[in-house]
DNA sequence: CTGTTAGCGCGTTCAT
DNA sequence: ATGAACGCGCTAACAG
């Protein structure tokens, strides 16, 4: 035994472990990379790990990284545009083989960094404007414009649009477009002041009860689950019943639709799916292969719960 | 200019963005570390990104890394034994500089595999019965010790333990002594007929009513949020008031606790810092720096919300 | 102090 | 087929 006999010589026993050592010897990854050019990992940049949403797009992308022998490089960007190019940055310096991007504000400059990437990059369950990068999505103005044509069918005149900061592509360039849509189909004229523009908080929904009110609507959009459940907890507080007195449909299919009460109606997305479609489109783009389509628009629904009639 | 012109021959041209390529030019870290030993990225295995709880903790980890000028690889382990050695054997070989573990299951095997390993390892919001590796958490059997005392002190003399899978030592060698020392604190006999080993999941909680109002409980300590959720949703479904005629209080003051209806009273803990603490006692040992305690505990408290009296 | 050179541990190529 | 040599791009040790 080596472990615990003293009569083995300190040398002869050094000797030993190091041979032990030399068993299960691991190839040097770092080593093979330089050698290589490829470090079978990849990048991902996410506004906040601790978003439900996006945490949901994170584990399908891992999950099929791994399956693809891939590791994630994971950082959190708070959406903050430079720290974003300069994540990017780092991502590239660390030689990853590709990289996953989400958040919706692709800056000029941002844009710039990805064409300069030799790495592939994909967009997931984000959208920029311009399409200058392969992505993977759901039709966003479409599932807007159908949850809004919902509440419309219910009698509903005034309907509030509430989402997070209007310069984000994907409320800006998308869901507001559906919510417009609806209304121009339905014949409905477009008021700006049922547009709120605000945090993704679950505070700055309960706080938006007076304004809505005041506003006279009787139903709203809501861009965001957890800015949702502040909502219908806000008007909950103040006496006034959902869906009853005011309905309330919401965006992302999160967990969290489930656990409030009542539970809220919202458009469905595969969140799991986006993520990973995104990740096996990337691992094509790694290998080169050509790829039929290089932005992909995932199916979405409308799941009726009890926020709304 | 370089781009558009036509006048410009392909060669030169070719020569003169080679050299702009060259101006911005990235040191290769690939490079750096194999020469240096040193990659400046830290692995992170974690149960579930999806988890808000170690979520919250992955968040104060990349924060703190990213302070520090590290990068973090982060992988999912779903607490699977298998798969959480294998992360980890991928993550020496990639020669990460340290490695943050969450997950409440340190089989033998893994505890072998930490030894293995060069590179520091601390525990994150994670306990190992055997105390083998630096970690960072808060007093789990003090913090449901108080947790269940308030509920005594309420008048519930049946009390119901509600937990997640009790191979898992946080709750067999932790949370349950805590609840144990409760109750005999307070003259209570122990009854396991009150213990109910379920998993962290909402709807686990949801079915639980039946099993807990058979066993004639008026109170229960839930060892996660989601679970606890789903309990109280339960509950109230069925027609019993919270906290009127059913107490409950949570464990991971996630932000759950105030979304739902009655909000829940919680154990208070400070998710983001046990990250960003166990991430900075990383950096101190990846420097051979001598660390005064090698287990931290951080304070935790009790937050008394709408779920109990 | 600046300039040169030898590895770091692999993949890849070339000669055997 | 098997093996020796070189190079990946950088750091660290050394010499001048």
């Amino acid at each position: 035994m080596v472990n615990g006999n003293p009569n083995v010589k300190p040398a002869t026993r050094k000797k030993v472990l190091e041979v032990i050592d030399r068993l299960d010897y691991r190839p040097n990854a770092v080593a093979r990379g330089l050698a290589s050019k490829k470090t079978t990992t990849v990048g991902v940049i996410i506004p906040d790990v601790t978003n439900a949403y996006f945490a949901s797009l994170a584990r399908g992308i891992d999950d099929i990284a791994m399956m693809y022998k891939y590791n994630i490089i994971l950082t959190n960007s708070d959406e903050n545009g430079g720290k974003e190019v300069q994540v990017l940055n780092t991502l590239m310096a660390k030689q990853v083989d590709g990289i996953i991007f989400m958040g919706n504000r692709v800056t000029p400059e941002l844009r710039e960094e990805f064409k300069r990437s030799k790495a592939p990059i994909v967009l997931a369950g984000s959208v920029d404007a311009e399409k200058s990068q392969p992505s993977v999505n759901i039709d966003y103005v479409a599932a807007v414009a159908e949850a809004v044509k919902n509440l419309i069918d219910h009698g509903n005149q005034k309907i509030a649009f509430v989402s997070g900061p209007m310069d984000e592509a994907i409320n800006h360039d998308y869901r507001l477009k559906g919510y417009k849509k609806a209304l121009k189909d339905a014949g409905l004229t477009y008021d700006e002041k049922l547009v709120f523009e605000t945090d993704y908080t679950y505070k700055a929904g309960q706080a938006l009860e007076p304004a809505l009110t005041a506003a006279g609507a009787t139903a709203a959009f809501v861009g965001d689950d957890e800015l949702a459940a502040g909502v219908m907890n806000g008007l909950t507080d103040a006496k006034i019943d959902v869906p009853g007195d005011f309905e309330v449909i919401t965006s992302n299919d999160t967990k969290l639709t489930e656990l409030v009460r009542p539970k809220m109606s919202s458009i469905t997305q595969p969140l799991y799916d986006i993520g990973a479609v995104a990740m096996r489109l990337l691992t094509k783009l790694m290998n080169n292969e050509t790829v039929e389509e290089n932005t992909v628009i995932l199916p979405y629904g409308l799941m009726k719960r009890s926020s709304t009639k």
